[in-house]
DNA sequence: CGACCACTTGACGCTCATCAACTAGAGTGG
DNA sequence: CCACTCTAGTTGATGAGCGTCAAGTGGTCG
């Protein structure tokens, strides 16, 4: 259940001009005199608790949201109630674009940690990406790449078996971590085993012996949610060659 | 082998204003002179021979294609040799918008079947939509629908069984060729058991079985790639009842 | 300290992949 | 027109990989 007091909506002033996400996020190649106009459409930051949701399957969609700090999952559920994670989202990925396609949201996106996010009120970057080319340019650029993303996860769901999933999983969470400047060795999962194996399409005991296998095997170290990758290449190895 | 020849270029005028096509297409919703400036945008066509392909993984990107006639299936690549259906286009539906991200297409667009698709120069796109808000909205819905449609994918990989999924498969198709006029109970597949398979994450002995019982349960008729569906309700039961 | 939850590990069985043999239909050439 | 070939599809036998069920461990929080 989700507490009303942590869905608080701070008026503070965020300026994506001095944000240190600026190169990750949606202002990548905006000069100074449009990013300003960014900040003015982007006037809100939420913050959301953890365990909580940032929207729901079903709500109006309105905006998009920016992770500023923290870590989101997003997930579609069927009817008859299977669940899916389709998404792990952290600081600088954007969240809610699969809500443009009906004006309501199609999935459900929950803070795996405490978060705050940017508000960016879509009506208004339509409007302002009209005025600026590169504006426009890098949300269309966004946009594909999530397209990308998920033909990947595709590939991977249809095509890979459960050792490949974890490790290409790994390898991927490690690279996004590294690019926002932490370790690539050393990390530590916001997201449970179950989680984990919903996105991988495994059970979260294959999870659990999976991670068991790359220790005994010496390609990291796990302790609960506390990874180190001990044989990066290692695990390279592993998504690449299917046979071996 | 693509012959060159298939490929050609056809400079015929195409009027999206008389495409039967234009209720399903890009140009949803534009008034009579903003589908005159869709028409100075999309110029060219150009015909694809079955088995060639409209653009591979790696050429440049400039140009999106939607389907006018015929049948495409696109998929992705990894580095060992994997090879991965992330869709199937028909006509009126978009091709290309993953090429977006990099300015580099990253998966195949091969046809099925002799193809023509409108050629829709990205870059003029682009201007287009700066000047008109419906078509920039419509293009974005386009590219929304297309992330919600692999989240769909996703779910399908990730917690269906085979059974499942091929009954959400032909549900799909007959759904899609029903929109665009023909029969929702009789079809004729335009791919082969092994290309389903890639898409569903199925080998194809998989597929071929699961036709043979959809057929002895009454479900359908399976003649070759001539199909024939008896009981809709059916399969969307399997779709929905998990544990029946 | 006790309760709870995430996680681990083992035993077993189902689903689907694999390998293989066979059939049907389409295209080729004598 | 018939044999020949090629590819797509069907079907059977077998087993690997992962799901399921169950018991137990460890860390966390009230």
């Amino acid at each position: 259940m989700p507490t009303p007091t942590s869905d608080a909506i701070e008026p503070l002033k965020v300026a994506c001009a001095s944000c240190n996400l600026r190169e990750l996020c949606l202002p990548v190649g905006l000069n100074a005199s449009e990013l300003s106009k960014l900040d003015d459409l982007v006037t809100k930051r939420r913050s959301v608790s953890r365990g909580d949701h940032l929207f729901r399957n079903g709500e109006r969609f309105e905006s998009l949201y920016a992770v500023r700090t923290g870590f989101f999952k997003t997930c579609v559920n069927s009817e008859d109630g299977r669940d899916q994670v389709t998404g792990f989202q952290m600081a600088g990925e954007l969240l809610g674009l699969d809500g443009i396609s009906s004006d309501h949201h199609h999935c459900d996106a929950v803070a795996l940690e405490d978060s705050s996010v940017c508000v960016i009120q879509y009506a208004q970057l339509e409007e302002l990406s009209r005025e600026f080319t590169v504006l426009q340019h890098s949300f269309h650029k966004i946009m594909s790449r999530e397209i990308v993303r998920d033909h990947g996860v595709m590939l991977l769901l249809g095509n890979m078996r459960a050792e490949e999933r974890l490790a290409a999983f790994l390898l991927n969470l490690t690279q996004r971590l590294q690019a926002r400047g932490f370790s690539a060795s050393s990390l530590v999962l916001r997201m449970t085993r179950e989680e984990i194996g919903s996105y991988l399409g495994l059970k979260l005991e294959t999870v659990s012996r999976t991670f068991s296998k790359f220790q005994e095997d010496g390609l990291m170290e796990v302790k609960q949610r506390q990874l180190r990758i001990l044989d990066q290449a290692g695990l390279q190895a592993l998504v690449n060659n299917s046979r071996c």
